[in-house]
DNA sequence: AACGTCAAAGTTGTCCGACAACCTGGTAGT
DNA sequence: ACTACCAGGTTGTCGGACAACTTTGACGTT
């Protein structure tokens, strides 16, 4: 039991599951709320606000005085809003994940990433440059940059196939979440290099500040994805639950 | 008043409106729910299934017997996860926007349109393609395909500025959600004269089909944005609140 | 037989009150 | 100066109650 946190949570887990595993499919009509509570012993209210998570993330939708329904939601190969890192990207694929040319050293801070990571300009931050490689064939050039009192470069290298995000919780850094911003680019010379692929080759460019909850900056990175390696999809919400008459 | 359906909706409506105009900023300690709720009238049920969802959305964050904190969370410029429609994308960065060599025929569905309407291959639908312009600069290549029976070619003719979720909600189809899948690419001669680039210009090919809350598909639509037009950015959550440990 | 009306049961929406679990800051004691 | 403790404030959970709404089926009428 991995016991996430308040039982609320909990229970929004299982429903989760239950809707990803397929025990509940689309249309389906969930169980009322007092009977789920009952069967799990917790209170209505616990459920009911279990629920409000599911149906603020679009898996559920409530009707007053009829039911709760499960929202038709494909299955997302790579769901934007959601997946956490290149490894657990690749693996997701069924295929196995790699390192290749894997470099750390300490760098003065790009613009963009001084000012992310909240530093002075050319501040000395520690940078970790990798392949990502999936069955062997290269598909993602990342660089990660973090504030070097966070972690060393050296301790950058220890990490091996261990996740970024992991060495940076046993610190207390436990990200929380991320910005993305998404970008079309061709290749320059040293990437198309370092994927092996011709200069120009069509690249899908994901620029990324994590924080945690306290909006503290800790992750800078940037990845450079090769176009047919993966599709990449999210969910969008909206336009608006009412009609938006406009008489 | 938009009374968009429920109370808790309203409440949380109302405190996103807080953290976006900047009367809650980041790191701001929120009032009590119980304070929240008796200065709105509500019980502090309603209060809090508002803060929750605001919580699952990741603009706030609970403290188990501390409080509710805003989470930093920076102005995104264009939010993948929720901004709907061109038009609103367009205006939302401050330019007008307008159309241009706005076509609306009857043709025959490519395959993965008919796929994803649920329709046979080759069945004629209603498409409709337009050059979306901002300030007068053509900025994004649309073409939107949907069911004959739901909007004809003439129908969609007549949108002119409207929205076509608006439309679609008339005729009691209103869009609930909708699936984006996001690639990179090279604007083909076609795509490249109507948006007035060179052959080859860098795109970002936005694929997405809308669906009503029980998963009728109802638009399917494609968007070539020039890649310099707009920055795309994505709220990721996660990795997880646990560190996940793997001893 | 077909249709409209209405009552009843089931479900979600909201409210109220209570207590437990937890965090924070100050105070008293050492 | 440091520690232990306490009191107040806040979120988390519980239980019950009633309102608002939907659905279904029975009933009576046409």
């Amino acid at each position: 039991m991995s016991t996430s946190q308040s039982l609320r949570h909990q229970l929004a887990d299982e429903l989760r599951g239950l809707i990803r595993s397929g025990a509940l499919t689309p249309g389906d009509k969930l169980p009322s709320e007092p009977e789920l509570a009952h069967d799990r012993a917790v209170s209505r209210s616990s459920m009911r606000a279990a629920i409000t998570m599911l149906e603020e993330e679009g898996f559920v939708r409530r009707r007053h005085g009829s039911g709760t329904y499960v929202t038709y939601r494909p299955a997302l190969a790579n769901d934007l809003s959601r997946n956490f890192g290149v490894s657990s990207l690749i693996a997701s694929t069924g295929v196995a994940p790699g390192t290749a040319e894997e470099t750390s050293e300490l760098v003065a801070a790009p613009a963009f990433v001084a000012d992310a990571l909240g530093v002075p300009a050319e501040t000395a931050v520690s940078a970790l440059r990798r392949v990502r490689t999936a069955d062997g064939r290269r598909v993602v050039d990342t660089i990660d940059w973090c504030r070097q009192d966070h972690l060393g470069p050296e301790e950058l290298r220890e990490i091996g196939d261990g996740s970024l995000y992991s060495a940076l919780a046993a610190r207390g850094l436990v990200v929380h979440h991320g910005v993305a911003t998404i970008d079309p680019g061709n290749a320059d010379a040293e990437t198309a290099r370092r994927l092996d692929v011709p200069r120009g080759a069509l690249l899908l460019t994901i620029d990324q500040i994590d924080m945690t909850a306290e909006g503290v900056p800790v992750l800078v990175s940037r990845e450079h994805h090769l176009a047919d390696a993966f599709a990449f999809t999210v969910v969008r919400h909206g336009p608006g639950e009412a009609p938006e008459v406009r008489r």
